[in-house]
Parts: C-alpha cells; sequence; structure tokens
RNA sequence: GGGUGCAUAGCUCAGCUGGAUAGAGCAACAGCCUUCUAAGCUGUAGGUCGAAGGUUCGAAUCCUUCUGCGCCUACCA
C-alpha cells in the first residue's frame, strides 16, 4: 500500500476517533520533510485545529500516536510547532525499492482503448522563412507535451499545420521570380527554407525602399504601403493563386518543395516528428464551406460590402471578420476549416495548440465563433499558450533578419559539445561517427533542457553573445549523471554481479539515499501534475533534482568498493532506479541520453 | 482606453491546492581527482520575493490598488 495514501487515510481515521468529526481528505495536507528536521513525511496540522480543539503540539502528538499505533510502517514521530514529523521504516523503503525495481515503465500509464485521444497542434510554420528560436521553443514544447501526455495514458497524436498560402509566401516568390535568375537550393548551395527566407527578407528590403520613394515624392505613409508597385504585384500573384493559375502554382509548389525538404532536415536535428501534416492550402476551403453553411442558416452577419462576420457582443467581445469583402479567407476561416477537419479526422477528446501567447485572443475566439455555429466540440480547443524568445535588443523579426536561426544555433551547440568532449577525451576509442552522435545528444540536450526548464507562460531571453551552458542545472549535467550510473552498472556486469531483483530488508539505509529513494517515490506523482498542468518544465526541474541528488549520493558512498553484499545490491538498484528515471523523465522532454560521454 | 500575462540574488531560473530559517545553477572567491566518469562534489559570499494596503494562526503564493515590461484589441498570419 502507497505509504502517503495510508498517512492520509489513517489521519482521517484518527480524527475520526479521537475528536469524534468526520473529515475531507483534502484538508490533511502532507509534505515531504524539510531537511533539517527528522522523518520523511509531514502532516500540517494547523488546518485541524478547529475539528481537534486543541494546541498545535497536543494535536499533533495525539495524531502522530494513532499513526504510529496503526501502521508498522511508520515508527516515528516528532512534533514542531504544528508540523507533524513522521518516520518511515527502513524496511518499508526498501520494499518500495523493489517493487520500482521491478515495474517496467515505472511512472508511466500506458493508453488502452478507453483513454481519450488528445490532437496537438504545435510548429505551425510559414513556408517563406526558416526556423528560427521561437519556433525551436514551439517545438520542443509541442513534442515533449505529446510525450508528456502520452506518458499519463492518453492517446495522443502529434499534428501541424502548414500555413503555406497567403500573401506573406506570395512575396518571397515574386522576389526570387523578380531577383534570383532561377537559382535553386542546389545552385545556391543553401538549405531550401534558408533560400527562400533570402528572398522573403530581400522583399521586404526592396519594399521598404519603394516606400520610402513614394514618400519622398509626397504620399502619406499609408498610402505608399498599399501604393508600392511590389505590393500590388504580390496582390495580384495571390489572387491568380486563389483562382488556380497555373504558373503560379508551379511556382509556389516548387519553392514550397524547397522549404520542405530544409524543414525535414531541421525537424529530424530536433528529434520532432508529427502524426499528421495538415496544410492551410486545403483546410482554408473547409473553413469557407463551413462559413457559407452558417450563412444560409442565418448565423452570421454580413455587411453591405459583403464581409461576412461572427457577432460575439454577447460573449462580450468584438464581432470577428471570416470572410474579406472580396471573399478570400482569414486566419480565423482557416482554422474553423483546419479544426472541423480535425474532428471528422479523430473525433478528438481535447485538441491542445501550442501556439505563443500573442494569440491568445485567436483561440478564445476560435472556441466562441465553433459555438456560435453549433459545434457541440467547440470546448475541447484548449490552448497552450507560451512566452516569447526575446533577443537583448528585443523581439526578433525575421523580415528584419534579427532572429536566431534554429540550423546556425543548432550547429554551435554541437561545436561546443565537441570541443568540450574532444578535451576531457572520454571517447577516445569510438568511432567518428559514433562520436558525432553523441556530441550532437550532448548538444540537443543542453538546447532543449535550457529552453524546456523554463515555465512556459515566462518570456525568456536568449543572449547569443552567452553560450548556453554545459555545467550546473543543465541538459549535459543530468546527461553525465546517467552516463555515470551507466559506467556503473556495466563494471558491475564486467565483473559478474547480478543486480538483485528482491533486496535484503534489514539492509541499512543512509540518510542521504532515503531522500534519493523519497525523489525515485515522487516520480509517479510529477509525471501526473506536470500532465494536469501541461507542465514540461515541472519534469525538467524534477529531474534535475534526483540527478544532483543521485551525484550527492555518488560522491559520498562507494557502490562496487562497498564490502557488504546487502548495501552494495541495495546501492546498485537505487543506482539502476535513478539511470531509469533520468532515461524515462528526459525521454518526455525529447531529450536522448547517450551510454557514455 | 479595454483585455491579458509577467516581476524572486549581479545574471538565468525553482519555489503548483497558503505552511517551518525563500532554494538551485552561472559568474566571484576557497577547497576536493594514485580508489566506481571532476560535464562532478564541498564551502564562502550574495534577497525589503516590483511597491503599498488587505484577508489569517501563518503570505513570494490569495484579494485590491499602483508601478514597470510584454502581448492582444487588423478585411496580417
Amino acid at each position: 500500500m502507497d505509504i502517503k495514501q495510508s498517512i492520509l487515510t489513517l489521519s482521517r481515521k484518527a480524527i475520526n476517533s479521537l475528536y469524534n468529526q468526520d473529515i475531507e481528505e483534502k484538508l490533511i495536507q502532507i509534505q515531504g520533510t524539510r531537511k533539517e528536521f527528522e522523518g520523511n513525511f509531514t502532516v500540517v496540522v494547523f488546518p485541524l485545529l478547529r475539528y481537534s480543539r486543541k494546541s498545535p503540539e497536543q494535536t499533533a502528538n495525539e495524531i502522530g500516536k494513532y499513526l504510529i499505533d496503526n501502521n508498522k510502517h511508520i515508527i516515528k514521530f516528532n512534533v514542531i510547532k504544528g508540523f507533524l514529523n513522521l518516520s518511515i521504516a527502513k524496511q518499508y523503503w526498501i520494499s518500495f525499492l523493489d517493487f520500482a525495481n521491478n515495474t517496467n515503465d515505472y511512472g508511466i500509464k500506458n493508453a488502452n482503448e478507453d483513454s481519450e485521444t488528445i490532437l496537438v497542434e504545435y510548429s505551425s510554420p510559414n513556408t517563406n522563412k526558416p526556423l528560427h528560436l521561437g519556433h525551436i521553443r514551439n517545438n520542443l514544447l509541442g513534442y515533449s507535451l505529446a510525450q508528456l501526455l502520452k506518458a499519463n495514458g492518453y492517446k495522443v497524436y502529434k499534428t501541424n499545420i502548414v500555413n503555406d498560402r497567403g500573401i506573406h509566401i506570395c512575396k518571397s516568390m515574386l522576389a526570387w521570380k523578380n531577383w534570383a535568375n532561377g537559382e535553386t537550393p542546389e545552385s545556391a548551395n543553401l538549405k531550401g527554407d534558408h533560400l527562400v527566407g533570402k528572398y522573403y527578407v530581400m522583399f521586404d528590403t526592396e519594399y521598404k525602399k519603394e516606400i520610402k520613394k513614394l514618400v519622398a515624392e509626397g504620399k502619406t505613409l499609408e498610402e505608399a504601403k498599399k501604393e508600392a508597385p511590389l505590393i500590388c504585384t504580390a496582390q495580384r500573384m495571390l489572387r491568380k493563386w486563389e483562382h488556380g493559375n497555373k504558373k503560379v502554382h508551379e511556382l509556389w509548389k516548387n519553392m514550397n518543395s524547397w522549404v520542405y525538404l530544409g524543414f525535414d532536415e531541421t525537424y529530424k536535428k530536433l528529434g520532432v516528428d508529427f502524426d499528421k501534416i495538415y496544410y492551410e492550402s486545403d483546410t482554408y476551403q473547409v473553413g469557407k464551406s463551413i462559413v457559407l453553411k452558417a450563412m444560409k442558416e442565418g448565423l452570421l452577419e454580413i455587411d453591405e460590402d459583403d464581409s461576412v462576420w461572427a457577432n460575439l457582443k454577447d460573449k462580450g467581445l468584438e464581432r470577428k471578420l471570416l470572410l474579406r469583402s472580396d471573399g478570400t479567407s482569414v486566419y480565423m476561416t482557416q482554422d474553423l476549416g483546419t479544426a472541423k477537419t480535425r474532428f471528422d479526422d479523430y473525433k478528438f477528446d481535447k485538441h491542445i495548440y501550442v501556439v505563443g501567447n500573442e494569440q491568445d485572443y485567436h483561440f478564445k475566439v476560435l472556441s466562441i465563433v465553433l459555438e456560435k455555429l453549433g459545434y457541440e466540440w467547440h470546448n475541447r480547443l484548449q490552448h497552450m499558450s507560451y512566452g516569447m524568445v526575446e533577443l537583448p535588443e528585443g523581439k526578433m523579426k525575421s523580415r528584419e533578419g534579427t532572429v536566431v536561426d534554429a540550423d546556425d544555433l543548432i550547429a554551435e551547440m554541437e561545436n561546443t559539445a565537441k570541443e568540450t568532449s574532444m578535451e576531457l577525451g572520454k571517447l577516445d576509442d569510438y568511432s567518428e561517427n559514433e562520436k558525432q552522435k553523441v556530441f550532437r545528444t550532448i548538444a540537443m540536450g543542453a538546447l532543449k533542457y535550457f529552453i524546456l526548464k523554463v515555465d512556459l507562460k515566462k518570456n525568456m531571453t536568449f543572449n547569443p553573445k552567452e553560450s548556453i551552458d554545459f555545467n550546473g542545472n543543465t541538459g549535459p549535467f543530468i546527461q553525465y549523471t546517467y552516463v555515470r550510473i551507466q559506467s556503473v552498472i556495466r563494471k558491475a556486469k564486467d565483473s559478474g554481479i547480478e543486480i538483485t531483483q528482491q533486496l535484503t530488508s534489514s539492509t541499512d539505509i543512509s540518510d542521504k539515499e532515503i531522500s534519493l529513494i523519497k525523489l525515485i517515490y515522487d516520480y509517479p506523482e510529477i509525471v501526473n501534475e506536470a500532465g494536469i498542468n501541461y507542465s514540461p518544465a515541472m519534469i525538467a526541474n524534477y529531474v534535475y533534482e534526483i540527478a544532483k541528488e543521485y551525484n550527492q549520493f555518488y560522491h559520498d558512498h562507494y557502490i562496487l568498493k562497498e564490502n557488504n553484499e546487502a548495501i552494495k545490491q541495495l546501492r546498485l538498484v537505487i543506482s539502476q532506479i535513478t539511470g531509469k528515471i533520468i532515461k524515462s523523465a528526459m525521454n518526455i522532454l525529447g531529450i536522448d541520453v547517450p551510454e557514455r560521454m
């Protein structure tokens, strides 16, 4: 029986028997005992005083006595102010270790037929520019969220919506047409997404020149922005695209294919993938038909200029445009279509959009519009909203080229990993290929952990001049701890030691060992909590804590050099489980762990 | 203007149903490798938890007001 649950139910019984009061379990607070006090679990008795009508000390003492009398695993207690500190028998911890050691995927729940289906949308790139650090945060969060939900026993499908049409795409197409002289990724020896991005920036540069010129000729800035020849041509191109012009479509397909190849490469490096990819060029049509149907049903407002609106005043919001006066669709239209397509495909119980907090309003409105249009699943949509990644100078802007490019950053991280690793020289007997793989694992470990350990609501500043650390609270630190454990286990095997599946229950355990065992004990609860909160950061902070604790344990205790066989086995089992948990938790974060580094 | 989020050590961050003396890492300084991987371990120093009120046995955490920063409030996506 789970010891925490026992304490909970027993405490409740104690109050019933001692004070003749029936209370709810949630009034009983149990927390880990702080290190400076003796004990493993602490019951906070302050909330119980109104039932006991006695002093905190007296109440704690009475409950404490009841607990040790009624559970053989609770062997001692002490009371400090209103805190009842309980000590758990070593035998309990040992039997718990056996349990964890013999449980496959300890802490992880598996999905079954009754599990809820959750869609996770993330990444959602535009096909006019390469991915940057902001996209990295999105991709890592999305992938990790999917992993986290899987670990909590949900059926999870990862999806992506590619924003492959629209005026922004036409901009890079037009620039390429004007100035590229037929340049291709091959001829330029440039990754496809970077090539297209180059022309997107070029468009903006030239467009700004035109605006400046028009303003000099006496136009207002607003007029200039609208009338510049480049933007007009781009808009003409968009209309041609919408009307299915063959040449425009050919160019569009061609350039998009370059971008997709580039994206695939970056996704692969990031280690993220998707179960199904949707394209806006498909779903915007569905969106339009949804709107047209709703118009017929009289659910929408049509203005004199033929633009179509959803009236949200009863929800305290402004009206929302769904179709422009020229009949073309907007972002919201497309997302309506995507949502419906996905619901038809998956009949999801939940659909989580991993999108930046700049779109909080959009997703709020999306759900409300779906409700207005009569889709009863509108409340299954959720927005996992995260903060921006900023540079010391402020926001990153692709158009102005002030971004931290994803590919560049990854390459730089790999270099740092390589340098450190070569200096240490622990992989000298590895082949070039094997080494390269380890460098990448460490580099991505550093990058991913750096991003995922931060609470998703917070904006984060990234300073390119200060490289991402490899020491301290970092991915490589955790990977290193895992590697250390593997080294011990390897050495044990080499010397013919078999790790037991059943420990000797009378084995002595040190305080440091118990703190580590308690962290092991916490893992399932952390996975659960992190899942409820959609918080990879909780997993990241936990795995750091357990790695740190293990390193202290490792420093203070011999494992293989320990003479007492029972203690040696205990420490091996602790090491083995810790290793498994680190691997499991890192897997939730989407971070690989190497066997050596 | 309205809405929404954030503010904790010089820097990057934990602190999740309100609980004991607010914790880590980096940077700085001082130590620990002839013994299981030193990407590690130990120690020193560093705080008015943005400000002021309130709620209560108890507040970094909840409420109110204010300040600062960000985002949204587009016939952009």
